[in-house]
DNA sequence: TCATTTTTTGACATGTTGTCTAGAATTGAG
DNA sequence: CTCAATTCTAGACAACATGTCAAAAAATGA
């Protein structure tokens, strides 16, 4: 990770240039999974589109697997972003909650490489063929994901808009709307067809859901359909809104 | 699918060799999976640990995805057969939802390799290549699975057990449960270390989440702790409980 | 200008995929 | 039981991917 802005001026030229060949190595292969998948990334097609040689792409990564991660990872630090940007938010704890759900959703449609990667990856024998240190930010990176989150909850409960009943921790709520989330967006993207069913808009769908899952945990205010709906139009229309159709959070 | 028992009468001593074989290769592709995950599964692996060369493996199947996506196939319509199961245990169609969860919580503790094949062949460039057949027979039986929850929703609409808010359709609920059981069972898989955050029983976490989804839809019975504790026992203990650790629907 | 250091290259060994042909085994007619 | 026809199996092959390495090229600096 030697590609930020603040630490150009300090590197000499070629420093600079090997740090623009790693972004556009990782570029290459962003396009390539989006287009692609996962499986069409290979160190030889990334020397082809680079122009570069296999052994220069190896002297950036040690396997391919090293160039998932790197992708992913860039792309997760964009998702935090978007999510400490939804905590912000000058509203109900609940309203932060559903924010985070739209900042997520905003950022799968943005991103398909990122959970692709993540499903690609989940696979036993690929992850532990990646660096100690790419795998150690990826855990960083998902826990402050969830930190996040929780943190709102912790929120809620501080100011008793929730109560949290006795056999539900907070962070098990956590875990709960996560799961929800998460495995919306890969059914939505899994080959399901789920317009087929009758699931048009699937963001709004698992917004509803959760808004009854947070009304059977009594969690303040209380589902207002109205009040539920100009929120989500906010959202997605002043907060989550593409700043100049950017697709990745770094930016050389 | 030629290796089903009544079907076996039927066929010649030669017929049944290579329906046997058939299994043979598809019992060696999830030891592998469940041991090395899908990217360990080779034509070259397969034909050694058979002891069979490369070239009779291809006479079995085209390619690699078609033994995965074959494995996969197999596996869920065992899971069919345990939410069929789920759907006709005596109890309100609360307690039914709560069974289909548990069966498929049950499943993916038995049949791993199951949801590691999904993840895996839900990279673009893999789908592709499997065969219309077991391609159809994949989306036919994803289809009949959400089918029988479906038919849960349905039966408690029509005894007013439930009644949809205008906001939201039965489908659209049936899309909100399978996300958060798909997603908690993806997040169990993951290597994502859920007790270090304090989910010890992520099942039983999801489960509660649930009640409280339905309890947000006003969905008869409400939670009652005790009850619902004691379905789960029930359903732990008598309904899912290993036949004799078969560990998969197709016998020979 | 030229020696030193660094970067880049492509050939190589290894392993996988999917095809194809020659040889082995099985079958059934005489 | 024999032998030709048919079917099955083995493994060689070309194509491509991976990761390593030594030689060539380029950059650096006295």
């Amino acid at each position: 990770m030697l590609s930020r802005i603040e630490d150009m001026a300090t590197l000499s030229r070629k420093q600079r240039e090997i740090a623009q060949r790693h972004q556009l190595f990782l570029d290459i292969a962003r396009n390539l999974i989006n287009k692609e998948g996962c499986a069409a990334v290979s160190m030889d097609h990334l020397a082809e589109l680079s122009e570069y040689s296999r052994g220069t792409v190896y002297q950036h990564f040690p396997c391919k697997e090293e160039v998932l991660i790197e992708v992913c990872n860039s792309s997760m630090s964009y998702l935090l972003s978007l999510f400490e940007r939804a905590r912000a938010i000058p509203h109900s704890n609940r309203d932060r909650i559903l924010a985070v759900m739209v900042a997520h959703n905003y950022f799968d449609l943005r991103q398909p490489h990122c959970n692709k990667i993540l499903q690609y990856t989940s696979d036993n024998s690929i992850m532990d063929k990646v660096s100690e240190a790419n795998l150690q930010q990826h855990n960083k990176l998902e826990k402050s994901l969830l930190l996040v989150v929780s943190s709102i909850v912790g929120e809620a409960l501080k100011t008793k808009e929730l109560t949290m009943p006795k056999d539900l921790t907070a962070i098990e709520l956590v875990f709960g709307l996560w799961s929800l989330n998460h495995g919306s967006q890969l059914l939505q993207a899994a080959e399901l067809h789920l317009d087929e069913f009758g699931i048009t808009q699937p963001e709004e769908t698992i917004a509803r859901v959760v808004a009854a899952t947070l009304d059977g945990l009594n969690w303040k205010p209380l589902y207002d359909a109205k009040k539920h709906k100009a929120m989500m139009q906010w959202l997605k229309d002043t907060v989550f809104v593409d700043p100049q159709m950017a697709d990745d959070a770094e930016e050389i």
